[in-house]
DNA sequence: GCCGACATAATTGTATACAAAGTTGTGCTA
DNA sequence: TAGCACAACTTTGTATACAATTATGTCGGC
């Protein structure tokens, strides 16, 4: 494909194994590397402009946060979450949001209610523009806020895991409706945080929570591929 | 140090990154690998008879389960959790394993049972030989097959990397009291399971979590070090 | 005798070479 | 022509060589 100036990402930045874990994990979620994509060691390493131990370390990180399915000698690939995990995803956020929420709720501060709002805000310009990839990004980027308002590194660092995976759970099985539904219940919490209620804060995420999987088809049908590029390369 | 053969592991297995890592965290998780120990690459790779490219892709994911911190340029160190980060632990195992103790009630099956039973049973015998952390490894195992038996793979990882987080965390800021608590409460829960109470199962599990946190030395006075070499090698 | 600078050694970071496994394409046979 | 076997190619797995950084030990100056 051409010379190397072409695929190569900015020449000037320095890319080490976290800053690409964090370039892959935005593109995963930005469903711009769709679940299945295959991500070739070399074609990574050309792109970034380093070496393949560099990506190894990036995509072995990514593994670990289930994010890329890596199948010995064959390669590294954007995961494709099956129907069981993405149930058991959102139970495991049912089990840590809510009460993070909760959390959050009482250690909220001016400035960190701005931030959430301009979040909102952002989330909504995106929408508006199209941009529904980012969209969905800033959509996890709320929850992962409200996580590190509550001050839980431990916690949030669990929640930021699930939500990447719930972007992969959402490209692969969500029903297209209502899209506004998402920014609507992060509006109402916001008003719980404004308002300081933690129980209704607690309240309204587990609710958000119960509407996200309802958006969702995980019935057992057309469970795997969902697209034909995977038929070929598994 | 001497010819090879006297450092090396069994000179049969195969040993691969996932195996290095199991075989660390079982070490770490037995305190034979106090919180702090160097743990050096090329030393490791001769020990296991390996290259450091298995060794640092184990070192790699022990850092992704915050069991190894890896300080730049300057080595793996066995994780030394903070009183913040043991806080946040155990906050965690507290959003997550009274609720898994209650789905594990619904679900546990005689042949299920039978093996918490053995598990109990073969940490008392570790306690008797004196065998400490072999009974810690086992008493965190009770942890892991109650999420197990829960049926939520998803929680039990994250449970999992809690608990052996939680083995580094007692190995800190255990204070030397009774030893026996572990096991009553071990032994309650298992009643209840025997008896399909969810209800109470959940409520034993809250409050042996809170007796944990509480058996704790989690003031900030002589955080860090604890250990006098630590304080040459950081 | 104590402090700082420089040289040396040890350890980690990165790239690359080679080996192993898998995939693909071709040609032979039935 | 369909199916199988073999060979060439591609991609990943592992080891190792080299570079960069940090730690250590020594020497000289104050």
């Amino acid at each position: 494909m051409g010379d190397p100036e072409t695929m190569n990402k900015i020449e000037t930045r320095v890319w080490t194994s976290d800053t690409v874990v964090a370039d892959l994990e935005r593109a995963i979620h930005e469903h711009r590397l769709p679940p299945g994509t295959k991500l070739g060691e070399d074609e990574l390493a050309e792109a970034y402009g380093i070496s393949r131990t560099i990506v190894r370390a990036a995509l072995l990180a990514l593994s670990h946060r289930h994010l890329v399915e890596l199948k010995r000698n064959r390669g590294a690939f954007v995961a494709q979450p099956s129907v069981r995990e993405a149930r058991e995803v959102f139970e495991a956020r049912s089990l840590l949001e809510p009460r993070t929420a909760h959390s959050a709720a009482l250690r909220m501060t001016e400035a960190e209610l701005t931030r959430l709002r301009s979040n909102i805000r952002e989330e909504h310009a995106a929408l508006d523009a199209g941009e529904n990839g980012r969209a969905l990004l800033l959509s996890g980027q709320f929850h992962v806020e409200i996580a590190r308002i509550a001050d839980q590194s431990t916690i949030e660092a669990f929640i930021s895991q699930l939500i990447s995976r719930s972007s992969l759970i959402i490209a692969l099985y969500w029903r297209r409706r209502a899209a506004l539904c998402e920014t609507q219940a992060h509006h109402a919490l916001l008003d719980a945080f404004a308002n300081r209620d933690a129980a209704l804060a607690e309240q309204l995420m587990k609710s958000h929570l119960l509407d996200l999987v309802a958006s969702l088809d995980l019935r057992n049908v057309t469970q795997p591929p969902m697209s034909l590029r995977e038929a070929l390369q598994r």
